[in-house]
DNA sequence: GTTGACTCCGAAACCGATTTCGGTGATCCT
DNA sequence: AGGATCACCGAAATCGGTTTCGGAGTCAAC
């Protein structure tokens, strides 16, 4: 009766080293340096334990590994959980991509969502501390990040995607948009606009700083300038492209083209101008940010500044695991170009 | 000097449960079942051992309890990484809310994303027999799926998001399509539409047989049928949706509804009908499925199938944690409705 | 025939927790 | 006072790997 739970616990339980050292008439050690590939095994010793490996099916548990190796091959990702709507569709695409660059390096991605916004840190304090994950990326930094300090302080392995206010000191992975910015003014100024709005996206987040930096550049280069007045705040969210859009109409209809620091706000923006009875871009241009893939799609499609979330999904991938193998943090900031894409929603000024 | 280097290594590293115990003087098993609030262990001591944790910042070390314990307290999604666009909204709204529901239940949700198709099979094997994760949820599962029939013959807990074949043994969640497609008929029908078209998802997908059923019931309940020309094969992808549009001017022009298996190929569509100078609705009416968050943004706005992909997520959740902990798969089955959400992409028949 | 170098493998310790089992001391009972 | 009961805690084994260290052979050299 014994024997036969016994027998029936060995022939259901997956295979562990000591058994397929039992199997194979080796000792553990000898083992597991064989499949390690060691150079002071025999060959022939190598091949005999490989076959067995695989005609048992066994595959070494990552759990004990870890405890010895004292790493867990993951990369945490934490998100809030109500972050939804189109803000969540950016996040997607690039976790997506993150995990595709994880993957090639033998890394996981690791996601946990918190409720609370209150919590978050402690996700990460957790997350690390318990050694579920080896680092972490974190998005849409703010300026001054309480997560950025406290991983910085506590010396854990950590990639932002977005500069912060300590950016010297950290690895980051961003997009110029300075620049990028200066390209979309210089396109709506070829198109002959001249009444430009900017819709930008608060001051705690950096980029915002910078974006509009790149519009008054571009501006100034041409002999203009951009009122205060011109200078909206949104959230990013496609509610905010709308209620921007209507009170353009009614507190400054003579504005023929709004700039949008996102795809969201510049599509939420473009709903609303339609069922106004404006026309996009006949009446009004309007233009995004994000190269999110569904702006294409979007009715009209929305000119923007895309970048690509697989690269910076890819180019973070590296960079973290370049971070957990010992590389100093400043040795990965990089910067990527954004690239305009002209789309329907822009075009020139016809009415005036 | 090696007085320094190990003062250092001891300040440097994380506290253990031995170091914990060793500075309240207690011993290993004793601060283990104090922490862990057995009732063998006196008030006092669980007092001071809380406290003197509190003080080193202990946290216990996952990988270690995980050895001992037998489960990683994480559930697997296995995406393929050339998943973009918007098939990947859906998706992203979804492991949103999966991770959501998972962190609540204090399990968190590891992305491994396989470059090939072929080696998807293999990740599974590789992230279960590593002890990475104690279970998967699989998205889009098709009719006849390899990934349910290898996790079902080997024991794997999983849960599927879409029935399959084998359904009735193992845990699912799905939509009630077949129903869900005769609201929508009855919505066209009321419209005053009789000249509609299909577009499915193909066979391989076990729900578009439902659809397909739902649609020809509906209009079977008020005498009519739908024609097999009128039944187009689509792949769920934007492109495939202006495709079909673009086939229906020239082949079938009266038609003046096209009923779409998603929301992507809705949008897809209606983008090519504008392109071709067809108006939607008044030329013709369009409705999606899914529930898309961008749907709702688009110009116009979808006429759709919403369910809700954050209480997919959660219900996932909760199925597959159950599942790890011992449920029985057939116990959880689950069937959502989905609502008839009218936006501005039907309208009533004008011009015949 | 001893020494040395070199190849190949095994015993034992270790990672950081949990679990099993047993033992001490206090308390209660008769 | 002796024995039973109980509350509380510790020694040792365990999970499944890796690493350190050393030992048994073989072979060439002197």
């Amino acid at each position: 009766m014994v024997d036969t739970i016994n027998r029936e616990k060995q022939a259901s339980r997956r295979p562990t080293l000591s058994s397929l050292a039992k199997a194979v008439g080796l000792s553990k050690p000898t083992v597991s340096r064989a499949l390690n590939d060691y150079p002071d095994i025999s060959e022939s010793t190598k091949q005999r334990v490989r076959e067995a490996a695989e005609a048992l099916g066994y595959i070494a548990s990552s759990r004990a590994r870890q405890l010895t190796a004292g790493h867990a091959e993951a990369i945490g990702l934490v998100t809030l959980a109500d972050n939804t709507g189109l803000r969540a569709a950016y996040q997607s695409e690039f976790a997506n991509a993150l995990a595709a660059g994880l993957s090639q390096q033998g890394y996981d991605l690791l996601v946990h969502s918190v409720a609370e916004p209150e919590n978050e840190l402690e996700a990460y304090r957790r997350l690390y501390g318990e050694g579920k994950v080896d680092g972490f990326v974190l998005m849409r930094t703010r300026r001054d990040d309480e997560r950025v300090s406290h991983l910085f302080k506590n010396n854990i392995p950590f990639v932002t995607q977005g500069r912060t206010e300590i950016g010297d000191q950290h690895a980051w992975l961003d997009i110029d948009v300075e620049n990028s910015f200066q390209l979309v003014v210089e396109h709506l100024l070829d198109l002959g606009h001249r009444e430009i709005a900017f819709l930008n996206g608060g001051a705690a987040v950096f980029s915002s700083e910078l974006r509009l930096l790149g519009v008054r550049t571009a501006l100034e280069r041409h002999g203009m300038t951009l009122p205060a007045g011109r200078v909206l705040d949104g959230d990013f969210s496609a509610a905010s492209g709308r209620l921007t859009m209507r009170r353009l109409r009614d507190e400054d209809p003579s504005v023929t083209a709004l700039i949008c620091a996102n795809d969201a706000m510049a599509m939420g923006a473009t709903s609303q101008a339609f069922e106004m009875g404006l026309n996009v871009p006949s009446d009004i241009s309007v233009t995004g940010y994000d190269g999110v893939r569904l702006a294409e799609l979007f009715n009209p499609p929305i000119t923007t500044l895309a970048h690509s979330a697989a690269e910076c999904g890819e180019t973070l991938a590296s960079m973290i695991v370049g971070l957990v193998r010992g590389d100093a943090p400043t040795s990965h900031q990089v910067l990527l170009p954004a690239n305009l894409t002209l789309r329907a929603s822009t075009a020139s000024v016809t009415g005036v």
